[in-house]
DNA sequence: AGCATGACGTCGA
DNA sequence: GTCGACGCCATGC
C-alpha cells in the first residue's frame, strides 16, 4: 500500500555514525566514564574524536532522539584526561558533576577523581 | 564547492 | 615539559 507518512529510517542529522556513537554511550555503566577517544577507537579508530564529541551535542539537544532510544547518558563521557570538558553544553554548567557525582563519581576541579579507576574501555569490556 | 568550527587526540619542534 | 600544528568526521555558512 501507499504510505501517507514517509519516516526517513535515518535521518540526516542522526546517521550510522551518531546512532553508532550513542549505542556505546548507553553501554557505559553508571559509576564508570570513558572517553572520546576510546569510542572513537572502538568504532574504528578511523573516526575523528571530535565527531563523537558532536555526536553527544547533538545527541542531548535532540529531542526526537531521546524520543526514540534511550536517554545517551553523556556525562559519563570525558575527554581523555578525565576532564569534563562537555559540561558547557548541559543545561547548567555543574549539571554533567552533579549526575556523575549522584552515581558515585567523585568530581574535584572538573576533573574526574580515580578516572583511570573508573575508566571503563568499550575496546576492553566489549571486546 | 570551499572555508571555518567543534564536548578530541596524536605528533613534532 | 610546554606549545603549536595537523588529522579525524560531520555540520553550518
Amino acid at each position: 500500500m501507499k504510505k501517507p507518512l514517509a519516516p526517513p529510517p535515518t535521518p540526516p542529522t542522526e546517521r550510522n555514525y551518531f546512532a553508532d556513537v550513542h549505542e556505546v554511550v548507553r553501554l557505559v555503566p553508571p559509576g564508570r566514564v570513558t572517553s572520546y577517544g576510546a569510542i572513537a577507537h572502538y568504532l574504528g579508530a578511523k573516526h575523528g574524536s571530535r565527531a563523537v564529541g558532536y555526536a553527544l551535542m547533538a545527541a542531548n539537544l535532540d529531542a526526537a532522539t531521546l524520543q526514540r532510544d534511550a536517554p545517551v547518558p553523556a556525562h559519563r563521557v570525558v575527554n581523555r584526561l578525565g576532564q569534563l570538558t562537555g559540561r558547557h553544553h548541559f543545561p547548567t554548567p555543574t549539571a554533567m558533576q552533579e549526575r556523575l557525582e549522584a552515581e558515585g563519581v567523585r568530581v574535584e576541579d572538573d576533573v574526574v577523581v580515580e578516572f583511570k579507576k573508573l575508566y571503563w574501555d568499550p575496546a576492553v569490556e566489549l571486546g
